[in-house]
DNA sequence: CGAAATCTTGACGGGTGTCAACGCGGGTGG
DNA sequence: CCACCCGCGTTGACACCCGTCAAGATTTCG
């Protein structure tokens, strides 16, 4: 809802079709599978609580994580128009999440087009922060991938009020955080030493800081764009123009 | 339009607003460069004739391209509900286009949500394969990911009508195919060698064929789910409710 | 026909995976 | 309360895949 909100004020009728889908809130525990790859497709999910990931289980014996779920991301778009789960989700920590249906989806477009774009550039973004993660895939090495993964996840967080002190909660195990940047969980601790060598990350357990912030987005040549959560203007004249 | 229209029969007035995307068709050339990263969003295209491919500039010198657009294909969806372009698209070879507005895909919404879900149906689609490389550039080897890059172009291709005798045209180079799929050139060319010597694939210049499909899918455990073209039950009887 | 781009092949080095051993902390059961 | 175990993180040794550099061959294009 405030991820939505935000891009732009919407009117009451809409406001009220997001809550609905809000309505059914579940708890969740730890490890918890929401669904498993390839199962049919019949709900998506808000997190309310609590860190998810969506992952893909290879022929090769290794997992690649696609995508870290903080409180406020809608699950499950990714298999929207599909019959089958292109992927599992699972919990991270003890949680709480809202799922709902196609057919409230699909109430949703019928009622607010302007709903219905802003849900596609929902799906947009979380399209272009895969992109970027392919991006580092591709052509960066480890500690440039781990830095980039931290700092994103410091962005994401920070707006959702989740910093304190320029740390937070990391519930990711090393061996998760390497399935999500296509690292050994050696190389993941071997990275994170050398990262806190330079300064640039304090790590105890379950809990990261980083220090200096500019620093670490310097050395990723950080790209807040895609981050970004202004819709451009055509977007507003149109929703206006809805209403 | 083919893509969109196998989605479920569509009503008249659903085509006209497909075919009005479709009206100012543009001849571009080799190498031009449709829009840069960075650009103000003002169009979308359909591509009619030839290959493109979007594309990041990194700051280490490098490129990589995030994704192969064919005849069919969307292109700009990624910058959707953004003001700035997330990456540049460029052509590889000669080819046609036809650019259409914002105000073409709100008009769209707002008179039909059965098109506006396809749409973004198509947009999972394609953020679908993304997927898929993501995976392949963490967790697979460089011969592995070839084979996959290779093979879902076969099978994109098929569905265009554009293979014969199990080859097809090649307009990218190995420099671009690296950019790609993560690699050097120099390592692309070696693992063609490398996939030609076990028989799997044969390449002359512009020209690749795939003398055994099957065991190239089987290699590479290709999973199709990701590539069907097929909506859930729950999607035709929306569209059949909106009619 | 000449020049630039592309592809091929070899030599070499480095980043990262794998295996292994070890330490630590938390949870469990006695 | 303690012993035990198990998951997790750390560190070292070693191998190998792949990047880089370089030279040459081939193709494409002006």
């Amino acid at each position: 809802m405030r991820g939505l909100g935000l891009h732009g004020a919407l009117s009451p009728e809409d406001k009220a079709l997001l809550l609905g889908l809000e309505l059914n809130p579940k708890r969740v525990s730890a490890g918890e599978v929401l669904w498993q790859e390839a199962a049919d497709v019949d709900l998506f999910c808000v997190v309310k609580e609590g860190w998810a990931y969506s992952y893909r289980n290879l022929g090769n014996g290794s997992m690649q994580i696609l995508k870290v779920y903080l409180p406020g991301d809608i699950i499950g778009m990714r298999d929207f128009g599909f019959s089958r789960r292109l992927a599992g989700v699972a919990m991270i920590n003890d949680g709480v999440v809202s799922p709902f249906t196609y057919q409230q989806l699909f109430d949703l477009f019928g009622h607010s087009p302007a709903l219905a774009s802003c849900l596609i550039a929902t799906t947009v973004r979380q399209q272009a922060m895969l992109t970027e993660r392919l991006v580092y895939l591709g052509r960066y090495a480890a500690h440039e991938r781990l830095a980039h993964f931290l700092y994103e996840l410091y962005l994401r967080l920070q707006r959702i009020g989740a910093i304190e002190d320029n740390g937070f909660a990391m519930p990711l195990s090393q061996e998760q955080i390497g399935d999500a940047l296509g690292l050994s969980a050696v190389h993941v601790s071997r990275t994170f030493s050398m990262l806190r060598d330079e300064g640039l990350v304090q790590r105890d357990r379950q809990h990261v800081a980083l220090p200096d912030p500019d620093a670490l987005a310097r050395l990723v040549e950080f790209n807040d764009t895609y981050i970004d959560e202004s819709l451009p203007p055509a977007f507003q004249a149109f929703q206006k123009l809805e209403r």
